[in-house]
DNA sequence: CCTACCGATCGGTAGG
DNA sequence: CCTACCGATCGGTAGG
C-alpha cells in the first residue's frame, strides 16, 4: 500500500488537489482525452508540476481509482455493520452507493467504471483487489435477501444485475432534476426487490 | 442520411471492414486510445489510407455508433412488432439487446455507451435522434409491464434501471462463461419482472 | 513547484 | 489506396 508518504501538510493538499482535478477531468473527457496541461491548469499549477506529486499520468489514474473505492468501501462496511433487516440494509447500501456515484465532486468511482481499460495490466491487479472487497460486500447483502426470498435466480447474476441499475445512474442523473437522488434510491431498491406481499396487504387494507 | 454515396462494391465492402476494425479497436481501447496506425494496420491498409473512406477519426466513430443504433433499432423493431404478450414480448427484446451487446463481432452498441463523451457535440445530436427512438421502443414495452402489474413504481425510472441491468452485462459477460447469452438473457427478465404470482402457483404445486 | 525544453507520436494531407 | 511528409501536441525531464 503506497499511501502518500510522510511530506509536510502543505504538499498533501497540494495532492488532494490535484487528485480531485484529476477526477473530474478523467470523467468529464476520459483519461486518455485528459492531458497534463488540462490537469496542470485546473489545479493552479504549470505544466510540469504534477510530476513533482505522480511520477506519471497513470500513477495519477490508479491513485483516483484507489481513493474512490477505499473510501467507497469504508462507508459501504459501516452500513453492513448495522444490525437491520436484509431489506432495510440493502436500502441503505443502495443510497451510499448512488452517493458515490452521483453526489457533487464524487467522479472517483466513476472514473472507475469508466476508465478501466485505460488501466495497465499490473494496475489492474491492485484495482482488482479492492474491487474484490466492494463485489463480496454486496454478494453478502444479494445472498441475505435471496435467503428471504426478496430476489430470484442466480445470486451472482442478481448482484450484477443490479450492479448495473445501479451504476448505470452515473449515467443519467443530474442534479436538480425531476427527482432527488434520496428518491432514485428508494426506487431502486424497490424496484430491485420482490418486496413481501406488500400487494396483498394493500389489498386487505381497503 | 448520410448513408455511403454510390461507390464501387469493393470501396463499399473495403469501408464496411474498416468500420469494423474501428468498432473492435474502440471497444477495446477507446477512441482516443486508439491511433489510426492501429485501425489501418488492422484493416490492412497504410497508415493514409482511411482517410480515402473517412474525412476524420471523429467521422469513424460517429459512423460506428449510427451503424450499431440503426442496426439495434431495426431488429428490436421486429420483435416489437409482433403480437405477444407483454412479459413475452419483453423477454425477447432483453434477448436481441444482449445480443447487439455480447454477440461475436458487436462492437458498435457497446462503443456507443464507452465512448459517448468522445462524440463532438453536433454528433451528439446526430446521435441522440437515433437513441430517442431506441429509449421510446424500450419506453412502450415497460409502460405495457407497468400496466398489468408486473413492474413497479416510476415507469421513466423502471426503463433506466432495466437499461442499466442490462447494458452492465457488456462489461462483464464472457462467451464460454458459466451461463450462456441465453440463459442469462432468462434471468434477466425473470430479474426485472414481478411474475404473475408465480410463487403461489408453485406453492400450490406441492 | 517553475522554466525551458525534448523526442515521440498523433491526425491528417498532397500528389500520384 | 500508397508514399512521403508536416505541424501540432503530448507525456515527461533537467536544472534550478
Amino acid at each position: 500500500m503506497k499511501k502518500s508518504p510522510g511530506k509536510r501538510p502543505h504538499e498533501r493538499n497540494r495532492r488532494e488537489g490535484l487528485l480531485r482535478a484529476c477526477a473530474r477531468l478523467f470523467r468529464e473527457k476520459g483519461f486518455d482525452g485528459t492531458t497534463i496541461r488540462d490537469i496542470s491548469q485546473a489545479a493552479g499549477m504549470r505544466s510540469g508540476s504534477p510530476f513533482y506529486h505522480f511520477r506519471t499520468k497513470q500513477d495519477m489514474l490508479v491513485a483516483v481509482m484507489e481513493q474512490g473505492l477505499s473510501a467507497g468501501l469504508h462507508h459501504l462496511e459501516a452500513v453492513a455493520a448495522l444490525k437491520l433487516a436484509p431489506a432495510e440494509k440493502f436500502r441503505q447500501l443502495v443510497r451510499v452507493h448512488l452517493g458515490t456515484l452521483c453526489e457533487d465532486g464524487h467522479d472517483f468511482i466513476p472514473v472507475m467504471l469508466y476508465d478501466w481499460r485505460s488501466l495497465t495490466s499490473a494496475n489492474r491487479r491492485r484495482i482488482i483487489a479492492l474491487k474484490d472487497r466492494y463485489d463480496a460486500l454486496w454478494q453478502r447483502a444479494t445472498d441475505e435477501l435471496q435467503a428471504q426470498g426478496s430476489m430470484p435466480g442466480d445470486a451472482q447474476l442478481a448482484r450484477l444485475f443490479t450492479f448495473g441499475a445501479l451504476n448505470w445512474t452515473a449515467r443519467w442523473y443530474r442534479a436538480g432534476g425531476r427527482k432527488s437522488l434520496d428518491e432514485i434510491a428508494d426506487e431502486a431498491a424497490r424496484f430491485l426487490l420482490r418486496q413481501q406481499a406488500p400487494a396483498r396487504l394493500a389489498r386487505v387494507a381497503r
